[in-house]
RNA sequence: GGGCGUUUAGCUCAGCUGGUUCAGAGCAUCUGCCUUACAAGCAGAGGGUCGGCGGUUCGAAUCCGUCAACGCCCACCA
C-alpha cells in the first residue's frame, strides 16, 4: 500500500463518489415493501446561497437519512427550494433599480417575468452546493413552492378554507408605505431612532364651569387662567388629532382619577371626545392620559375596538391629509406637524414641548417612516387550528429534540392570532379572489373564491343572479399569498396530497419521520405544518422535531454579511473537506443549543479524516502469512468486539434521543482511542513481520465496521477506504450497506481490559520519569491479587520480559497501585529513594483522607440505617479497599526506609 | 411587559428519577518523544469549593426558595 499517501486528500475523492452515488441512482426512492423513512427539506430560498445554518440543518438532515438508509429502511430525503416571496421580489426591485427601472413602472406581468428571469438565473445554486457536503437527495423529487402543483395546491386549500369558512377578509392595521403608497410587510419594516419631540397637547374639559372641585391629594389638576380645567396629552404626533376619537386613562392612576366620566374637547379642532379607561394606558408615560386615533396607531386601533370608538382616517395615500380632517387638507404630513405645532401654541393649547427620542419605524424600499395604515386583508381563523395542532405535541404523539420547545409551542398556541395570510406583494401565489365590478364608495365590494377566472364567473353569476357578466366585469385581488401559506403545506404537497388526496406516494411516505429546523421558524413553519397536516391527511406531518441551534462565531455573535464572520462554506470544504467540515459542524452541535463556529472544529475533523486513513494504510500494509496467531491478538480481537458491541448499543440509544453530537463522539473515541490507540497496537506484528490471518481478516472485519459505523457522519472518506478494504462489485456501496448491528458483549472482558491497560499505562508512566527508552524490555512484579488473562498484551505493549507474582516486591523499584493491587518495576540502582518515598507518602495521605470520609459517613447511625443497603454496601467495600491501599502503601514506604 | 431557558475545568458541553471514587468528555495547556500508519502524530500529566445565599435530607452539581448575570422568542410604550 505504498502508493497511498501519508496524508489524505479529500478533493480526489469526494466529487468521485458523489457522481458514483448518483449515476447507480443510490438516493432515489420509490414506495415498495420496505419500512419508509422520510425527511423534507426545509427548503432554502431559491436565489440564496448556502451559509453556515443551511450547512448543519442539511448535515444533520444527511446523518440521519444515511444511517436511516443502512438500517435497511427505505429512505427518502426530498429536496426543494421556497420562492421566498418578500426576499425574492426584494432583490428582484434592487436589481431593476440598478437598472434604471421602477417597480411602480412596471405592469404585474411584467415584473413577474423579471422575477421568474432571476429565479432561473440564480435558483438552484443553493441545491449544488448542498451536493458538494454529500447531502443524499432524491434529486429526481426537487420540488419548489411556485412550481405546478404546489400552486395548484395552495389555491385549492385557499378555495376549500374559504368555503369552510376559515378564511375571511377583515380590517387590519398595515404598514403603509406613504411614497410608493403601498403596504409593507412586517419584515421589509426597519426601526431607527430618531430625536424627536414630545408635545404636551391641552385638552380642555367639556361643558366645564370651572367650579369643579379638585379631588384627592394625588390627583394633578390643571386649571388656567379662568380656572378652566384641562388635561394634558403627551404625543409625538400632534399632527393626528384631528382623528382623535377618545383619550384614554388608566383607571388605577391616582393623578387622572378626576377625569372620569368627563368629555374633553380635541384643541383646535373643538370636537368634544369621551374618556375611556384602559389598563394599557402607561401611568408613569407623560401625564397618563392618552390620545386614541384608532385609525393611524396599530394599539389605538386596538382600543378602538375594545371600546367601540369612530374611527376616521385623516390621511390620503400618499401621506397628505385629506377632507375628513377638515383641517389642513391636502397638506403633507410632516408639514402638517410643524404647523400646527405653532397654530397649537399661539392658541394656548401648547403646554410645554420635550425632547424625546423614539423609534421610528421606516420603509426598507424607499426609507420613509411608514404610516399605520387600515386596510382588508385576508385571514385564517386560528382557533379551529390551535385545537387540532396543540394536543399531538403536548402529547408526545409528534416530539420535540428538545423538549423545551414544547412550552414555547403551547404558550403560542394558547394566544394565537388569526393569521394574516395576504402580503401586497406580486411574487407569490396570487390570492384567488375576485371582485365583481367596482366597489363603490364606503361599501365592500363584492367578491368570489374560485380558482380560474372562469369558474369565477360562473360563481358570481350565481351569486349576483346577474347572466350578463362576463370576465371583463372581474378582476382578481392584487395581493400575494403570504410564503408560508405554500410551506405548511410542504409535507403534504411534495407527495401530490392536496390534489390527489390517497395517492400511493403519499400514502406511504407520509407522515414522514424527521424534521430537522431551526427554533426560530417553530410558529412560522413547524406549528402550520401540524395543523395543515391534521387538516388535510388527518395525521401528524412528522413524528420528530429536532430543532437546530443558530451557528455563531467563537466570541458568540451571530454570522452576519455586516460582521463578515461568516466563512463561505465551499471554501471550507476546499480546505477541510466535506467530511472534515461536516464532523467540525456536528462536534459542536448538540441539539437546540447554538453553536460557536471555529475553524480550529473542522481541523479537529480533518485530523480525523487523517487518522482513519492511516489506520487504514497500517492494516492493509501488513504481509499475511499462515502463521500461529499469537496470545495477545486473540485477547485483543475478544476484547475489541466487547467495545465495538458496546459502542454500537450506546450510538443506537444516543441517535434515538438525536444526540448526534454524543453518538459522533462516542464513535470518534472508539475508532482513535480503543481501535488506533490500543487494538492496532496489541495485534501489530513486529517489523517487518507478517501478520497471522485470523488476525489480519478479524481486524479488516473491525475496520469494515468502524467504517460503516462512520459513514453518516463521514460518507466520503468512508466509501473510498470500504472499496479498498475487500473486492466490490461494480454496484457496490457503504451508503446501502448495513449498520453494523450490536451484539451481546461480555462487561467482565472489558473490565479486564481496562486494567490491563491501566498496568500498561503504569509502566509507560515509569519509563517516562526514569527516561528508559521503549525498546529496553522490563520486567514487572506483581504485589496482590492479578488476573493473568491479558499478560500477554500487557507484555507486548509495556515491552516487559516477565510478570513475576511476587510477596514482596523490590525495595528499590518504581511501583504503582492498580485497583487495591500493587505493581513494582524493578529498576536495580536507577532509583531515586527519597523521591519515591515521597510519592507514595503523598498517595498514603490522601488515602487516609478518603478512608476517613468514608469512616465519618459509615460511624453516623442516621446514615447507616437509612440509606438503602446497596449504598452501605459500596461504602464498606471502599472501606476496606482503602484500608488495603494503606496498608500496601505503609509497607512500601518502610521496605524503602530500610 | 409576557413567556421560555442558561450559569459545571482556559473554551464548548455531558452529568436522566438525589447515593457505585461523581466531579466527567472533547479541544486547548504543560512535559517527554521525528518509535518504520499517522508531528494533522505518540506517550504521560496538571486543571473546577458545579454562579451567590438559604432550605429539605443521613446524603445535593442533581430537589425547593431567593438573589445575580446572561441568552432567546413574542408584544412593543404614546
Amino acid at each position: 500500500m505504498n502508493e497511498l499517501a501519508t496524508k489524505y486528500d479529500p478533493h480526489e475523492v469526494e466529487g468521485k463518489w458523489y457522481q458514483f452515488w448518483l449515476d447507480k441512482n443510490l438516493f432515489k426512492s420509490v414506495p415498495d415493501g420496505r419500512e419508509p423513512y422520510t425527511i423534507v427539506i426545509p427548503p432554502p430560498n431559491v436565489t440564496g446561497v448556502l451559509h453556515m445554518g443551511h450547512m448543519l440543518n442539511n448535515t444533520i438532515q444527511d446523518i440521519l437519512i444515511r444511517r436511516a438508509r443502512m438500517e435497511g429502511k427505505n429512505a427518502l430525503w426530498v429536496p426543494g427550494t421556497d420562492h421566498a416571496s418578500i426576499a425574492t421580489e426584494t432583490k428582484v426591485v434592487n436589481k431593476l433599480a440598478a437598472e434604471g427601472i421602477k417597480k411602480t413602472d412596471l405592469t404585474r406581468e411584467e415584473f413577474l417575468k423579471h422575477a421568474w428571469d432571476w429565479t432561473h438565473t440564480h435558483g438552484g445554486i443553493i441545491l449544488e452546493q448542498l451536493k458538494k457536503l454529500g447531502a443524499s437527495c432524491d434529486w429526481s423529487r426537487t420540488a419548489f413552492t411556485m412550481d405546478e402543483k404546489r400552486s395548484e395546491s395552495v389555491i385549492k386549500v385557499f378555495i376549500d378554507l374559504y368555503n369552510k369558512g376559515l378564511i375571511y377578509r377583515g380590517l387590519r392595521m398595515v404598514h403603509w408605505d406613504p411614497k410608493n403608497q403601498t403596504a409593507l410587510s412586517d419584515d421589509e419594516v426597519y426601526y431607527q431612532e430618531e430625536q424627536s419631540k414630545l408635545y404636551y397637547l391641552k385638552y380642555y374639559v367639556a361643558e366645564d364651569d370651572g367650579s369643579g372641585e379638585t379631588g384627592s391629594e394625588e390627583e394633578v389638576v390643571h386649571r388656567d387662567a379662568d380656572g378652566r380645567r384641562y388635561a394634558v396629552v403627551a404625543t409625538t404626533r400632534p399632527e393626528t388629532i384631528m382623528g382623535d376619537t377618545a383619550m384614554c386613562i388608566n383607571p388605577k392612576d391616582p393623578k387622572n382619577q378626576w377625569l372620569k366620566g368627563k368629555k374633553v374637547i380635541v384643541p383646535l379642532v373643538n370636537r368634544v371626545i369621551p374618556v375611556i379607561e384602559d389598563r394599557y394606558v402607561e401611568v408613569e408615560f407623560g401625564t397618563g392620559c392618552l390620545k386614541v386615533t384608532p385609525a393611524h396607531d396599530q394599539n389605538d386601533y386596538m382600543l378602538g375596538k375594545k371600546h367601540n370608538l369612530e374611527t376616521i382616517d385623516i390621511f390620503n395615500g400618499d401621506g397628505t391629509v385629506n377632507e375628513v380632517a377638515g383641517m389642513y387638507v391636502g397638506m403633507d404630513r410632516f408639514d402638517v406637524r410643524e404647523q400646527i405645532t405653532k397654530d397649537l401654541s399661539e392658541a394656548g393649547l401648547m403646554e410645554k414641548v420635550e425632547n424625546y427620542t423614539n423609534k421610528v419605524g421606516c420603509s426598507e424600499r424607499t426609507h420613509v417612516p411608514i404610516e399605520p395604515r387600515l386596510s382588508l386583508q385576508w385571514f385564517i381563523d386560528m382557533k379551529h387550528f390551535a385545537e387540532i395542532a396543540l394536543p399531538p405535541v403536548m402529547e408526545d404523539d409528534i416530539k420535540f429534540f428538545p423538549a423545551k420547545y414544547k412550552s414555547t409551542y403551547r404558550n403560542w398556541l394558547e394566544n394565537i392570532q388569526d393569521w394574516c395570510i395576504s402580503r401586497q406583494l406580486w411574487w407569490g401565489h396570487r390570492i384567488p379572489a375576485y371582485y365583481i365590478g367596482e366597489a363603490k364608495e364606503g361599501e365592500e365590494e363584492q367578491f368570489v373564491v374560485a380558482a380560474s377566472k372562469e369558474e369565477a364567473l360562473e360563481l358570481a353569476k350565481a351569486k349576483t343572479g346577474n347572466n350578463n357578466l362576463t370576465t371583463d366585469d372581474l378582476h382578481q385581488d392584487e395581493c400575494a399569498l403570504d410564503t408560508w401559506f405554500s410551506s405548511w403545506l410542504w409535507p403534504i404537497s411534495l407527495f401530490d396530497g392536496i390534489n390527489n388526496p390517497g395517492n400511493e406516494e403519499i400514502n406511504y411516505y407520509y407522515p414522514t419521520c424527521d424534521l430537522v429546523t431551526g427554533p426560530d421558524i417553530i410558529f412560522f413553519w413547524v406549528a402550520r405544518m401540524i395543523m395543515a397536516g391534521y387538516e388535510y391527511i388527518g395525521k401528524m406531518p412528522f413524528r420528530n422535531v429536532y430543532f437546530t441551534g443558530i451557528v455563531r462565531d467563537k466570541l458568540g455573535r451571530k454570522m452576519s454579511k455586516s460582521l463578515g464572520n461568516s466563512p463561505d462554506p465551499i471554501e471550507l470544504m476546499e480546505k477541510f473537506g466535506a467530511d472534515g467540515v461536516r464532523m467540525g459542524l456536528m462536534l459542536a452541535a448538540p441539539a437546540g443549543n447554538d453553536i460557536l463556529y471555529d475553524d480550529a472544529l473542522c481541523e479537529q475533523g480533518r485530523n480525523f479524516n487523517n487518522k482513519i486513513w492511516n489506520a487504514f494504510r497500517l492494516v492493509k500494509g501488513w504481509e499475511v502469512a499462515d502463521i500461529e496467531q499469537p496470545e495477545s491478538a486473540r485477547k485483543a480481537i475478544e476484547w475489541f468486539d466487547a467495545v465495538l458491541n458496546a459502542t454500537l448499543a450506546e450510538v443506537k440509544d444516543l441517535f434515538g434521543k438525536f444526540r448526534l453530537s454524543e453518538a459522533l463522539m462516542a464513535v470518534y473515541k472508539l475508532f482513535w482511542d480503543e481501535f488506533s490507540s490500543w487494538y492496532l497496537e496489541m495485534v501489530k506484528p513486529a517489523y517487518q513481520q507478517p501478520i497471522d490471518r485470523a488476525t489480519y481478516e478479524a481486524t479488516l472485519g473491525f475496520f469494515d465496521n468502524l467504517l460503516r459505523l462512520l459513514h453518516p457522519f463521514m460518507p466520503f472518506i468512508t466509501e473510498e477506504l470500504w472499496q479498498h478494504i475487500a473486492e466490490r462489485g461494480e454496484n457496490e456501496s457503504i451508503m446501502v450497506a448495513r449498520i453494523p448491528e450490536a451484539g451481546a458483549f461480555n462487561e467482565a472482558t472489558i473490565a479486564a481490559m481496562n486494567e490491563a491497560k491501566e498496568i500498561i499505562a503504569g509502566v509507560r508512566s515509569v519509563r517516562l520519569q526514569k527516561n528508559i527508552p521503549n525498546k529496553n524490555a522490563l520486567s514487572l512484579q506483581v504485589a496482590g491479587q492479578f488476573s493473568n488473562d491479558n499478560a500477554a498484551v500487557i507484555k507486548k505493549l509495556a515491552n516487559l520480559e516477565a510478570i513475576d507474582q511476587v510477596s514482596e516486591k523490590d525495595a528499590t523499584a518504581a511501583s504503582f497501585l492498580v485497583g487495591t493491587t500493587e505493581y513494582a518495576v524493578p529498576l536495580g540502582n536507577n532509583i531515586d529513594v527519597e523521591e519515591e518515598i515521597k510519592k507514595l507518602e503523598a498517595e498514603l495521605k490522601y488515602m487516609e483522607g478518603f478512608l476517613a470520609s468514608i469512616m465519618k459517613k459509615l460511624s453516623n447511625e442516621r446514615f447507616v440505617s437509612n440509606a438503602p443497603e446497596a449504598v452501605v454496601a459500596g461504602e464498606r467495600k471502599k472501606q476496606a479497599d482503602a484500608e488495603s491501599k494503606i496498608k500496601t502503601l505503609q509497607e512500601s514506604i518502610a521496605a524503602l526506609k530500610k
